[in-house]
DNA sequence: ATCATTTTATTTGCATGCAAAATAATCAAT
DNA sequence: ATTGATTATTTTGCATGCAAATAAAATGAT
Protein backbone atom coordinates (compact mmCIF):
# COMPACT_ATOMS: atom_id res chain seq x y z
CA UNK A 1 0.00 0.00 0.00
CA UNK A 2 1.91 3.08 -1.16
CA UNK A 3 1.14 5.67 0.93
CA UNK A 4 1.67 8.24 -1.74
CA UNK A 5 3.16 11.76 -0.28
CA UNK A 6 0.66 13.94 -1.59
CA UNK A 7 -2.64 11.69 -0.60
CA UNK A 8 -1.40 11.85 3.11
CA UNK A 9 -1.29 15.51 3.05
CA UNK A 10 -4.54 15.61 1.24
CA UNK A 11 -6.05 13.09 3.76
CA UNK A 12 -4.48 15.29 6.85
CA UNK A 13 -5.57 18.95 5.20
CA UNK A 14 -8.95 18.02 5.06
CA UNK A 15 -9.62 16.13 7.97
CA UNK A 16 -7.75 19.10 10.02
CA UNK A 17 -10.33 21.44 7.56
CA UNK A 18 -13.63 19.43 8.29
CA UNK A 19 -12.79 19.14 11.89
CA UNK A 20 -12.77 22.36 12.45
CA UNK A 21 -9.13 22.19 13.51
CA UNK A 22 -8.20 24.88 10.92
CA UNK A 23 -11.02 27.27 11.36
CA UNK A 24 -12.20 29.74 8.28
CA UNK A 25 -9.94 31.88 6.81
CA UNK A 26 -6.65 30.62 8.13
CA UNK A 27 -3.84 30.93 5.56
CA UNK A 28 -1.95 28.04 4.68
CA UNK A 29 1.37 28.18 3.44
CA UNK A 30 3.01 25.24 1.59
CA UNK A 31 6.24 26.45 2.73
CA UNK A 32 5.27 26.09 6.27
CA UNK A 33 3.51 23.22 5.92
CA UNK A 34 5.92 21.47 4.26
CA UNK A 35 7.97 21.80 7.39
CA UNK A 36 5.49 20.36 10.19
CA UNK A 37 4.31 17.98 8.22
CA UNK A 38 8.14 16.51 6.99
CA UNK A 39 7.36 16.46 3.05
CA UNK A 40 8.71 18.52 0.59
CA UNK A 41 6.32 21.39 -0.86
CA UNK A 42 5.63 19.53 -4.34
CA UNK A 43 3.27 16.99 -2.89
CA UNK A 44 1.78 19.91 -0.74
CA UNK A 45 0.89 21.75 -3.44
CA UNK A 46 -0.69 19.02 -5.22
CA UNK A 47 -2.81 18.70 -2.00
CA UNK A 48 -3.57 22.36 -2.12
CA UNK A 49 -4.95 22.67 -5.42
CA UNK A 50 -7.03 19.17 -4.95
CA UNK A 51 -8.40 21.27 -1.96
CA UNK A 52 -8.90 24.48 -3.88
CA UNK A 53 -10.69 22.52 -6.86
CA UNK A 54 -12.89 20.54 -3.59
CA UNK A 55 -14.01 24.18 -2.53
CA UNK A 56 -12.42 23.78 1.28
CA UNK A 57 -9.49 26.56 -0.31
CA UNK A 58 -9.78 29.63 -1.78
CA UNK A 59 -6.47 30.80 -3.40
CA UNK A 60 -6.03 34.59 -4.23
CA UNK A 61 -3.07 36.14 -5.67
CA UNK A 62 -0.32 34.67 -3.31
CA UNK A 63 -1.57 31.69 -0.96
CA UNK A 64 -4.51 29.71 -0.03
CA UNK A 65 -7.03 30.34 2.69
CA UNK A 66 -9.82 28.10 4.73
CA UNK A 67 -12.90 28.87 2.59
CA UNK A 68 -15.97 30.06 5.48
CA UNK A 69 -18.89 28.54 5.40
CA UNK A 70 -22.21 30.46 6.40
CA UNK A 71 -25.13 28.52 7.84
CA UNK A 72 -26.95 29.82 4.95
CA UNK A 73 -24.55 27.66 2.51
CA UNK A 74 -24.96 24.30 4.92
CA UNK A 75 -28.51 24.45 3.38
CA UNK A 76 -27.86 25.77 0.16
CA UNK A 77 -25.59 22.52 0.38
CA UNK A 78 -28.01 19.96 1.71
CA UNK A 79 -30.45 21.57 -0.68
CA UNK A 80 -28.05 21.02 -4.06
CA UNK A 81 -27.94 17.24 -2.71
CA UNK A 82 -31.39 16.68 -2.77
CA UNK A 83 -32.12 18.27 -5.81
CA UNK A 84 -29.12 16.36 -7.33
CA UNK A 85 -30.14 13.24 -5.70
CA UNK A 86 -33.84 13.75 -7.06
CA UNK A 87 -32.69 14.01 -10.42
CA UNK A 88 -31.22 10.66 -10.17
CA UNK A 89 -34.07 8.98 -8.29
CA UNK A 90 -36.30 10.33 -11.31
CA UNK A 91 -33.90 9.35 -14.13
CA UNK A 92 -34.04 5.56 -12.13
CA UNK A 93 -37.81 5.58 -12.14
CA UNK A 94 -38.37 6.54 -15.60
CA UNK A 95 -35.88 4.27 -16.94
CA UNK A 96 -36.78 1.55 -14.57
CA UNK A 97 -34.52 -0.67 -12.51
CA UNK A 98 -33.94 -4.43 -12.85
CA UNK A 99 -35.86 -7.21 -10.17
CA UNK A 100 -32.37 -8.05 -8.74
CA UNK A 101 -31.68 -4.02 -8.11
CA UNK A 102 -35.22 -3.91 -6.02
CA UNK A 103 -34.34 -7.11 -4.55
CA UNK A 104 -30.92 -5.63 -2.46
CA UNK A 105 -32.53 -2.15 -2.29
CA UNK A 106 -35.09 -4.11 0.09
CA UNK A 107 -32.05 -6.10 1.56
CA UNK A 108 -30.79 -2.49 2.60
CA UNK A 109 -33.82 -1.65 3.53
CA UNK A 110 -34.16 -4.47 5.96
CA UNK A 111 -30.64 -4.08 7.25
CA UNK A 112 -31.21 -0.25 8.31
CA UNK A 113 -34.17 -1.30 10.35
CA UNK A 114 -32.46 -3.71 12.18
CA UNK A 115 -29.56 -0.93 13.20
CA UNK A 116 -32.27 1.44 13.87
CA UNK A 117 -33.31 -0.95 16.24
CA UNK A 118 -30.06 -2.24 17.42
CA UNK A 119 -29.32 1.65 18.12
CA UNK A 120 -25.95 1.33 16.38
CA UNK A 121 -25.39 4.42 14.88
CA UNK A 122 -22.36 3.99 13.17
CA UNK A 123 -23.34 0.91 11.02
CA UNK A 124 -26.79 3.16 10.49
CA UNK A 125 -24.50 5.63 8.51
CA UNK A 126 -22.34 3.61 6.30
CA UNK A 127 -26.10 1.49 5.10
CA UNK A 128 -27.24 5.05 4.65
CA UNK A 129 -24.70 5.87 3.01
CA UNK A 130 -24.95 2.52 0.79
CA UNK A 131 -28.46 2.93 0.43
CA UNK A 132 -27.93 6.51 -1.35
CA UNK A 133 -24.86 5.24 -3.28
CA UNK A 134 -26.92 2.52 -4.66
CA UNK A 135 -30.48 5.11 -5.39
CA UNK A 136 -28.31 7.21 -7.40
CA UNK A 137 -26.28 4.55 -9.44
CA UNK A 138 -29.65 3.56 -10.94
CA UNK A 139 -30.02 6.61 -12.92
CA UNK A 140 -27.05 5.19 -15.18
CA UNK A 141 -25.67 8.61 -16.14
CA UNK A 142 -22.01 8.55 -15.19
CA UNK A 143 -22.27 12.76 -15.15
CA UNK A 144 -25.04 13.02 -12.77
CA UNK A 145 -23.68 10.45 -10.59
CA UNK A 146 -20.55 11.98 -10.38
CA UNK A 147 -22.10 15.07 -9.62
CA UNK A 148 -24.50 13.49 -6.61
CA UNK A 149 -21.49 11.98 -5.20
CA UNK A 150 -19.41 15.29 -5.36
CA UNK A 151 -22.67 17.41 -3.69
CA UNK A 152 -21.22 15.26 -0.40
CA UNK A 153 -17.73 16.46 -0.28
CA UNK A 154 -19.16 19.05 2.40
CA UNK A 155 -19.54 17.16 5.52
CA UNK A 156 -22.31 18.64 6.40
CA UNK A 157 -24.38 17.99 3.08
CA UNK A 158 -23.39 14.68 3.05
CA UNK A 159 -26.45 11.95 3.50
CA UNK A 160 -24.95 10.92 6.38
CA UNK A 161 -24.27 14.29 8.43
CA UNK A 162 -26.12 14.87 11.43
CA UNK A 163 -28.63 12.06 12.50
CA UNK A 164 -25.10 9.93 13.52
CA UNK A 165 -24.78 12.00 16.58
CA UNK A 166 -26.57 11.64 20.29
CA UNK A 167 -28.89 8.61 19.50
CA UNK A 168 -30.54 8.55 22.71
CA UNK A 169 -32.36 11.79 21.95
CA UNK A 170 -35.69 11.57 20.64
CA UNK A 171 -35.93 13.97 18.46
CA UNK A 172 -32.92 12.61 16.63
CA UNK A 173 -34.81 8.79 16.77
CA UNK A 174 -38.26 10.55 15.56
CA UNK A 175 -35.64 11.98 12.34
CA UNK A 176 -34.58 8.40 11.76
CA UNK A 177 -37.72 6.93 11.49
CA UNK A 178 -38.96 9.32 9.30
CA UNK A 179 -36.05 8.90 7.22
CA UNK A 180 -36.42 5.48 6.87
CA UNK A 181 -40.26 6.13 5.97
CA UNK A 182 -38.80 8.32 3.09
CA UNK A 183 -36.43 5.72 2.13
CA UNK A 184 -38.95 2.80 1.69
CA UNK A 185 -41.31 6.07 -0.20
CA UNK A 186 -38.57 6.31 -2.65
CA UNK A 187 -38.23 3.02 -3.28
CA UNK A 188 -41.48 2.02 -4.07
CA UNK A 189 -41.73 5.32 -6.22
CA UNK A 190 -38.78 3.59 -8.24
CA UNK A 191 -40.26 0.69 -8.48
CA UNK A 192 -43.84 1.88 -9.60
CA UNK A 193 -41.82 4.51 -12.00
CA UNK A 194 -43.29 6.99 -10.66
CA UNK A 195 -40.54 9.71 -11.56
CA UNK A 196 -41.69 12.64 -10.32
CA UNK A 197 -42.89 11.61 -7.08
CA UNK A 198 -39.17 10.04 -6.55
CA UNK A 199 -38.03 13.31 -7.01
CA UNK A 200 -40.18 15.16 -4.50
CA UNK A 201 -39.22 12.65 -2.29
CA UNK A 202 -35.85 12.43 -2.73
CA UNK A 203 -35.68 16.27 -2.36
CA UNK A 204 -38.15 15.93 1.09
CA UNK A 205 -35.54 14.02 2.64
CA UNK A 206 -32.24 16.15 2.08
CA UNK A 207 -35.12 19.16 3.66
CA UNK A 208 -34.65 16.45 7.00
CA UNK A 209 -31.19 17.10 7.52
CA UNK A 210 -32.28 21.44 7.77
CA UNK A 211 -33.93 20.53 11.07
CA UNK A 212 -30.93 18.66 12.32
CA UNK A 213 -28.91 21.44 11.44
CA UNK A 214 -31.14 23.82 13.25
CA UNK A 215 -31.45 21.49 16.36
CA UNK A 216 -27.84 21.36 16.75
CA UNK A 217 -27.43 25.00 16.03
CA UNK A 218 -29.50 26.02 18.98
CA UNK A 219 -29.08 23.51 21.12
CA UNK A 220 -25.08 24.45 20.61
CA UNK A 221 -24.09 21.01 20.10
CA UNK A 222 -20.26 21.08 18.72
CA UNK A 223 -21.27 18.70 15.84
CA UNK A 224 -18.32 17.32 13.87
CA UNK A 225 -20.16 18.08 11.12
CA UNK A 226 -20.84 21.47 11.96
CA UNK A 227 -17.11 22.50 12.77
CA UNK A 228 -15.98 24.29 9.50
CA UNK A 229 -19.13 26.17 9.68
CA UNK A 230 -18.60 29.77 11.12
CA UNK A 231 -20.11 31.43 14.40
CA UNK A 232 -23.89 32.39 12.95
CA UNK A 233 -23.41 36.21 12.50
CA UNK B 1 -0.55 40.90 -17.27
CA UNK B 2 1.53 38.09 -15.78
CA UNK B 3 0.79 34.88 -17.73
CA UNK B 4 1.80 32.06 -15.42
CA UNK B 5 2.97 29.62 -17.04
CA UNK B 6 0.59 27.13 -15.09
CA UNK B 7 -2.15 29.24 -16.53
CA UNK B 8 -1.10 28.90 -20.51
CA UNK B 9 -0.23 25.55 -20.16
CA UNK B 10 -4.03 24.93 -18.69
CA UNK B 11 -5.58 26.86 -21.61
CA UNK B 12 -3.66 25.53 -24.27
CA UNK B 13 -4.12 22.02 -23.33
CA UNK B 14 -7.96 23.05 -22.73
CA UNK B 15 -8.33 24.19 -26.14
CA UNK B 16 -6.84 20.96 -27.57
CA UNK B 17 -9.14 18.76 -25.76
CA UNK B 18 -12.13 20.69 -26.65
CA UNK B 19 -11.17 21.71 -29.79
CA UNK B 20 -10.82 17.74 -31.05
CA UNK B 21 -6.98 18.71 -31.51
CA UNK B 22 -6.33 15.93 -28.73
CA UNK B 23 -9.30 12.95 -28.89
CA UNK B 24 -10.08 10.88 -26.19
CA UNK B 25 -8.39 8.19 -24.84
CA UNK B 26 -4.95 10.10 -25.56
CA UNK B 27 -1.70 9.84 -23.03
CA UNK B 28 -0.51 13.02 -21.72
CA UNK B 29 2.64 13.01 -20.39
CA UNK B 30 4.09 15.92 -18.64
CA UNK B 31 7.52 15.32 -19.53
CA UNK B 32 6.92 14.72 -23.17
CA UNK B 33 4.56 18.11 -22.79
CA UNK B 34 7.20 20.15 -21.12
CA UNK B 35 9.81 19.60 -23.92
CA UNK B 36 6.97 20.51 -26.36
CA UNK B 37 6.03 23.28 -25.15
CA UNK B 38 9.11 24.52 -23.51
CA UNK B 39 8.07 25.04 -19.90
CA UNK B 40 9.29 22.86 -17.09
CA UNK B 41 7.40 19.82 -15.78
CA UNK B 42 5.52 20.95 -12.56
CA UNK B 43 3.69 23.74 -13.95
CA UNK B 44 2.36 21.19 -16.68
CA UNK B 45 1.50 18.82 -13.65
CA UNK B 46 -0.90 21.77 -12.33
CA UNK B 47 -2.57 22.22 -15.39
CA UNK B 48 -2.70 18.13 -15.36
CA UNK B 49 -4.05 18.39 -11.87
CA UNK B 50 -6.62 21.03 -12.57
CA UNK B 51 -7.89 19.78 -15.91
CA UNK B 52 -8.22 16.56 -14.12
CA UNK B 53 -10.56 18.18 -11.47
CA UNK B 54 -12.36 19.42 -14.57
CA UNK B 55 -13.40 16.28 -15.86
CA UNK B 56 -11.61 17.01 -18.99
CA UNK B 57 -8.74 14.36 -17.64
CA UNK B 58 -8.92 10.76 -16.20
CA UNK B 59 -5.80 9.51 -14.08
CA UNK B 60 -4.82 6.39 -13.82
CA UNK B 61 -1.69 4.66 -12.05
CA UNK B 62 0.65 5.93 -14.28
CA UNK B 63 -0.36 9.66 -16.18
CA UNK B 64 -3.66 11.35 -17.25
CA UNK B 65 -5.70 10.17 -20.43
CA UNK B 66 -8.69 12.50 -22.39
CA UNK B 67 -11.47 11.83 -21.14
CA UNK B 68 -13.96 10.42 -23.76
CA UNK B 69 -17.35 11.26 -24.19
CA UNK B 70 -20.28 9.77 -25.45
CA UNK B 71 -23.02 10.92 -27.49
CA UNK B 72 -25.49 10.00 -23.85
CA UNK B 73 -22.76 11.98 -21.76
CA UNK B 74 -23.77 15.32 -23.72
CA UNK B 75 -27.58 14.77 -23.47
CA UNK B 76 -26.43 13.88 -19.83
CA UNK B 77 -24.32 17.35 -19.61
CA UNK B 78 -26.87 18.88 -20.67
CA UNK B 79 -29.43 17.90 -18.39
CA UNK B 80 -27.61 18.43 -15.68
CA UNK B 81 -27.19 22.41 -16.52
CA UNK B 82 -30.88 22.49 -17.38
CA UNK B 83 -31.37 21.26 -13.80
CA UNK B 84 -28.85 23.32 -12.23
CA UNK B 85 -30.18 26.43 -14.02
CA UNK B 86 -33.72 25.42 -13.45
CA UNK B 87 -33.10 25.30 -9.38
CA UNK B 88 -31.18 28.74 -9.49
CA UNK B 89 -34.46 30.81 -11.16
CA UNK B 90 -36.67 28.94 -9.27
CA UNK B 91 -35.13 30.27 -6.07
CA UNK B 92 -34.62 34.00 -7.67
CA UNK B 93 -38.29 33.80 -8.02
CA UNK B 94 -39.34 32.50 -4.91
CA UNK B 95 -36.96 35.13 -3.62
CA UNK B 96 -38.34 37.83 -5.91
CA UNK B 97 -35.55 40.64 -6.97
CA UNK B 98 -35.01 43.84 -7.50
CA UNK B 99 -36.63 46.58 -10.11
CA UNK B 100 -33.37 47.41 -11.06
CA UNK B 101 -32.39 43.54 -11.87
CA UNK B 102 -35.60 43.38 -13.60
CA UNK B 103 -34.77 46.55 -15.83
CA UNK B 104 -31.20 44.80 -16.48
CA UNK B 105 -32.75 41.52 -17.74
CA UNK B 106 -35.33 43.44 -20.02
CA UNK B 107 -32.21 45.36 -21.36
CA UNK B 108 -30.56 42.06 -22.08
CA UNK B 109 -33.35 40.51 -23.69
CA UNK B 110 -33.73 43.68 -26.22
CA UNK B 111 -30.37 43.34 -27.06
CA UNK B 112 -30.28 40.18 -27.74
CA UNK B 113 -33.36 40.63 -29.69
CA UNK B 114 -31.34 43.15 -32.08
CA UNK B 115 -28.24 40.69 -32.65
CA UNK B 116 -31.09 38.11 -33.40
CA UNK B 117 -31.79 40.48 -36.32
CA UNK B 118 -28.39 41.37 -37.30
CA UNK B 119 -27.55 38.16 -37.14
CA UNK B 120 -24.51 38.44 -35.64
CA UNK B 121 -23.71 34.88 -33.92
CA UNK B 122 -20.69 35.95 -32.13
CA UNK B 123 -22.52 38.84 -30.48
CA UNK B 124 -25.62 36.49 -29.85
CA UNK B 125 -22.94 33.95 -27.92
CA UNK B 126 -22.08 36.44 -25.84
CA UNK B 127 -25.30 38.07 -25.15
CA UNK B 128 -26.86 34.81 -24.22
CA UNK B 129 -24.01 33.85 -21.68
CA UNK B 130 -24.33 37.59 -19.93
CA UNK B 131 -28.01 36.43 -19.79
CA UNK B 132 -27.81 33.27 -18.53
CA UNK B 133 -25.29 34.68 -16.00
CA UNK B 134 -27.38 36.99 -15.27
CA UNK B 135 -30.39 35.15 -14.36
CA UNK B 136 -28.09 32.41 -12.19
CA UNK B 137 -26.94 35.15 -9.99
CA UNK B 138 -30.35 36.22 -8.47
CA UNK B 139 -30.70 33.22 -6.73
CA UNK B 140 -28.11 34.69 -4.47
CA UNK B 141 -26.65 31.40 -3.21
CA UNK B 142 -22.85 31.23 -3.83
CA UNK B 143 -23.00 27.59 -3.99
CA UNK B 144 -25.77 27.14 -6.44
CA UNK B 145 -24.26 29.62 -8.54
CA UNK B 146 -20.82 27.77 -8.37
CA UNK B 147 -22.21 24.31 -9.77
CA UNK B 148 -24.28 26.27 -12.65
CA UNK B 149 -21.16 27.57 -13.88
CA UNK B 150 -19.49 24.25 -13.18
CA UNK B 151 -22.21 22.54 -15.60
CA UNK B 152 -20.63 24.58 -18.25
CA UNK B 153 -17.07 22.99 -18.31
CA UNK B 154 -17.78 20.88 -21.32
CA UNK B 155 -18.27 22.90 -24.33
CA UNK B 156 -21.31 21.41 -24.94
CA UNK B 157 -22.90 21.99 -22.01
CA UNK B 158 -22.82 25.81 -22.06
CA UNK B 159 -25.77 27.80 -22.89
CA UNK B 160 -23.67 28.70 -25.70
CA UNK B 161 -23.33 25.85 -27.35
CA UNK B 162 -24.46 24.82 -30.91
CA UNK B 163 -26.62 27.72 -31.64
CA UNK B 164 -23.61 29.50 -32.43
CA UNK B 165 -23.21 28.05 -35.93
CA UNK B 166 -24.55 27.77 -39.52
CA UNK B 167 -26.50 31.09 -39.03
CA UNK B 168 -27.87 30.76 -42.23
CA UNK B 169 -29.74 27.50 -41.16
CA UNK B 170 -33.21 28.01 -41.06
CA UNK B 171 -33.91 25.69 -38.59
CA UNK B 172 -31.17 26.90 -36.69
CA UNK B 173 -32.70 30.07 -37.04
CA UNK B 174 -36.41 28.76 -35.42
CA UNK B 175 -34.08 27.47 -32.44
CA UNK B 176 -32.94 31.11 -31.81
CA UNK B 177 -36.21 32.29 -32.01
CA UNK B 178 -37.74 29.48 -29.57
CA UNK B 179 -34.85 30.14 -27.24
CA UNK B 180 -35.52 33.92 -27.05
CA UNK B 181 -39.28 33.10 -26.51
CA UNK B 182 -38.69 30.72 -23.12
CA UNK B 183 -35.43 33.68 -22.53
CA UNK B 184 -39.10 36.23 -22.00
CA UNK B 185 -40.78 33.52 -20.25
CA UNK B 186 -38.36 33.26 -17.76
CA UNK B 187 -37.91 36.66 -17.02
CA UNK B 188 -41.46 36.84 -16.68
CA UNK B 189 -42.08 34.02 -14.19
CA UNK B 190 -39.19 35.15 -11.98
CA UNK B 191 -40.52 38.68 -11.89
CA UNK B 192 -44.21 37.30 -11.01
CA UNK B 193 -42.66 35.09 -8.57
CA UNK B 194 -43.58 31.73 -10.28
CA UNK B 195 -40.74 29.38 -9.11
CA UNK B 196 -41.52 26.04 -10.71
CA UNK B 197 -42.51 27.44 -13.69
CA UNK B 198 -39.48 29.22 -13.81
CA UNK B 199 -37.95 25.97 -13.14
CA UNK B 200 -39.60 24.14 -15.88
CA UNK B 201 -38.84 26.83 -18.50
CA UNK B 202 -34.76 26.56 -17.26
CA UNK B 203 -35.29 22.54 -18.13
CA UNK B 204 -37.33 23.17 -21.31
CA UNK B 205 -35.18 25.90 -22.24
CA UNK B 206 -31.86 23.43 -22.04
CA UNK B 207 -33.60 20.68 -23.89
CA UNK B 208 -33.31 22.85 -27.06
CA UNK B 209 -29.98 21.84 -27.14
CA UNK B 210 -30.30 18.39 -27.50
CA UNK B 211 -32.45 19.54 -30.89
CA UNK B 212 -29.23 20.73 -31.67
CA UNK B 213 -27.33 17.90 -31.18
CA UNK B 214 -29.53 15.89 -32.99
CA UNK B 215 -29.14 17.89 -35.66
CA UNK B 216 -25.31 18.47 -35.79
CA UNK B 217 -24.95 14.49 -35.36
CA UNK B 218 -27.39 13.63 -38.14
CA UNK B 219 -26.07 16.37 -40.59
CA UNK B 220 -22.63 15.37 -39.77
CA UNK B 221 -21.80 18.86 -39.13
CA UNK B 222 -18.22 19.07 -37.25
CA UNK B 223 -19.66 20.94 -34.76
CA UNK B 224 -16.24 22.08 -32.84
CA UNK B 225 -19.13 22.08 -29.44
CA UNK B 226 -18.72 18.33 -30.26
CA UNK B 227 -14.90 17.90 -31.19
CA UNK B 228 -14.73 16.16 -28.53
CA UNK B 229 -17.28 13.45 -28.25
CA UNK B 230 -16.30 10.49 -30.13
CA UNK B 231 -17.87 8.94 -33.08
CA UNK B 232 -21.45 7.30 -32.30
CA UNK B 233 -21.32 3.66 -31.80
C1' DA C 1 -0.44 57.65 17.28
C1' DT C 2 -1.20 57.34 12.07
C1' DC C 3 0.35 56.90 7.76
C1' DA C 4 3.71 56.39 3.96
C1' DT C 5 8.37 54.53 2.58
C1' DT C 6 12.14 51.77 2.67
C1' DT C 7 14.32 47.51 4.18
C1' DT C 8 14.24 42.76 5.46
C1' DA C 9 12.27 38.19 5.56
C1' DT C 10 9.15 34.82 3.56
C1' DT C 11 6.93 32.60 0.09
C1' DT C 12 5.59 31.40 -4.23
C1' DG C 13 6.39 29.79 -9.20
C1' DC C 14 9.34 27.47 -11.84
C1' DA C 15 13.36 24.56 -13.16
C1' DT C 16 15.74 20.52 -12.56
C1' DG C 17 18.09 16.33 -10.50
C1' DC C 18 17.29 11.72 -9.00
C1' DA C 19 15.41 7.24 -7.36
C1' DA C 20 11.55 4.19 -7.89
C1' DA C 21 8.02 2.72 -10.82
C1' DA C 22 6.02 1.89 -15.09
C1' DT C 23 6.34 1.13 -20.16
C1' DA C 24 8.48 -0.55 -24.06
C1' DA C 25 11.80 -3.45 -26.25
C1' DT C 26 14.53 -7.52 -26.70
C1' DC C 27 15.26 -12.08 -26.55
C1' DA C 28 14.12 -17.15 -25.32
C1' DA C 29 11.39 -21.00 -25.11
C1' DT C 30 7.55 -23.41 -26.49
C1' DA D 1 3.38 -16.82 -33.97
C1' DT D 2 2.43 -16.54 -28.92
C1' DT D 3 3.92 -16.42 -24.35
C1' DG D 4 7.15 -15.36 -20.68
C1' DA D 5 11.28 -13.50 -18.68
C1' DT D 6 14.92 -10.00 -18.90
C1' DT D 7 16.76 -5.72 -20.04
C1' DA D 8 16.56 -0.94 -21.54
C1' DT D 9 14.02 3.29 -21.73
C1' DT D 10 10.89 6.49 -20.27
C1' DT D 11 8.13 8.71 -16.83
C1' DT D 12 6.49 9.79 -12.63
C1' DG D 13 6.81 11.46 -7.62
C1' DC D 14 9.43 13.93 -4.75
C1' DA D 15 13.17 17.07 -3.18
C1' DT D 16 15.39 21.26 -3.57
C1' DG D 17 17.67 25.56 -5.46
C1' DC D 18 16.76 30.12 -7.06
C1' DA D 19 14.72 34.50 -8.83
C1' DA D 20 10.71 37.30 -8.56
C1' DA D 21 6.76 38.46 -5.96
C1' DT D 22 4.57 39.19 -1.56
C1' DA D 23 4.20 40.08 3.19
C1' DA D 24 6.24 41.78 7.45
C1' DA D 25 9.15 44.84 9.92
C1' DA D 26 11.55 48.91 10.59
C1' DT D 27 12.11 53.53 9.83
C1' DG D 28 10.81 58.18 9.14
C1' DA D 29 7.41 62.09 8.39
C1' DT D 30 3.41 64.41 9.76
Amino acid sequence: MSELQWKSALYHLRSQIVSGELIGGTKLRASHLSETMGISRTPISEALIKLEAEGLLIKDKSGYTVRSFALNDVFDAIDLRGLLEGAAVQRAAQIGISDTALTDLETLLADIDSVIESGSVADYDQLNIALHKQLTSLCESEILIAEVNRSYRFPFASPSAFPTRNSDNKRFLASLYVGQAQHRQLVSAIANREGSRAFAIAVEHARLAHANVHAAVSARESSPQLALVNAAP
